[in-house]
DNA sequence: CCAAAAGTGTTGCCGTTACACCCATGT
DNA sequence: ACATGGGTGTAACGGCAACACTTTTGG
């Protein structure tokens, strides 16, 4: 029963996986703790209050720790298992936030107790286990609580949504190469994609708006910039 | 940040949509609170206490309310809104739990205060908006908290694991019929869908295993029975 | 003229759909 | 015999993958 005369009250935290893709891989910012009380590496996240919504708080840590304020952000799924954090008991709900990856590297810095680590998957497609992370010198990263699995999970529902949401636009500026989407898909299933095939199939979906402008090239022909039109 | 010093601590519940299909149409377990504090029909549910993890405690409330061990359960998403529940502010783990129909028609009897209420979704495939609950007559019910809401969200989800997961086998015995499985898709579905298409792409799947048996038929030539080949 | 990446056309395969048909059973 | 629902065959369609090809730029 739910009974509010006198209920047990846990602590609820949100534990964001702030994603972007960077050289067609994926990168997902990780925080040291400020008082080394749990060893390892750990997603940003923040305490429920009593006053603020999920969102909300999402919403805040977000700020707090990138500067970004409008990245696109879901739920994912709430882990509570009792002894998930050494500390005590606490229920925490895993978002995903994606942000393009200019964005993050200008508000976050490498460092000691911050950094965009690699984040690796052995499995292929949509089978289970956690994820592998990584610092940039490939030397891999021991990470705190369930954070790991956390972003096994991640993975998977990402790649499960890939292609009926709009999930990968929200790793892109407002304009992008159609290029640029394959890099994000391909970064995101860990296996290239063909590009005849992959193109048809985007602009099939009807999402996209051609602009007639051109992205600045090297030495090849300039790609086309599209938008994603917004159908309300 | 996550201080663990002087949480803020919140009651945390798991709120289950007991679902299964009863003549072709989806229905689900709703109970009347008994000290009418709220008013309006609302799923099941429990407080999540400090020493039970959320799968526990979700075992707990289905073999309290339904005397059923062995449904299939999985969680869906978490609400957390801070006015959702008038009463005080609840975050709510929301899980779907499975059960073929006679394991739930021979542990609940419906009455004033609970009963299985058919689940209606106006909209088609994977489109936004709440559920309409209706009583046996076709009376709409007027759900507490944000509970339609949570069981539109729920019939979206099953409609997008549908084909790619086992979900629609937790509705159905351990031996079945190929048509019994389709009454499920359709009923998750709410459309009609080809026999022949069902059939096959079924088995093609690779998951089914026929045993020779055939179920006990009317008038017409009996269905062989089916069943799920575990792979571990 | 060459290299590099954008972008297109063509072909063949394969899964799905629609429809017609046969099979087994009870009345 | 026939009604009823289980189960199969077949041909047309449409989407997708592979591959070869053309286009546009900088050097």
């Amino acid at each position: 029963m739910r009974s509010i005369s006198s209920p047990t009250r846990l602590t609820v935290a949100v534990d964001l996986a702030i994603l972007t893709v960077i050289d067609g891989a994926m990168r997902v910012l990780l925080l040291r703790r400020p008082d080394d009380d749990v060893p390892g590496w750990a997603m940003p996240g923040g305490v429920v209050d009593a006053e603020r919504g999920l969102d909300e708080t999402v919403q805040q840590v977000l700020v707090a720790k990138t500067g970004v304020r409008d990245a696109h952000f879901e739920q994912l799924a709430t882990y509570g298992a009792v002894n998930r954090d050494p500390r005590g008991r606490v229920i925490s709900v895993a978002y995903l936030a994606l942000c393009p990856h200019d964005r993050l590297e200008g508000a976050v810095a490498a460092g000691a107790d911050q950094m965009l680590a690699h984040l690796h998957t052995t499995w292929p497609g949509e089978q289970g286990g956690p994820a592998r992370l990584t610092d940039a010198a490939g030397q891999p990263l021991s990470m705190a609580f369930d954070h790991a699995d956390i972003l096994g999970d991640l993975v998977r529902r990402l790649r499960g949504k890939l292609d009926y949401s709009l999930i990968a636009f929200g790793l892109l500026h407002r304009r992008f190469t159609l290029r640029d989407v394959q890099t994000v898909h391909e970064a995101i299933l860990g296996h290239p994609l063909a590009k005849p095939a992959f193109r048809r199939k985007l602009l099939s979906r009807g999402l996209l708006k051609a602009t007639g402008d051109y992205a600045p090239a090297g030495a090849h022909r300039p790609a086309e910039l599209y938008e994603l039109l917004e159908e309300k």
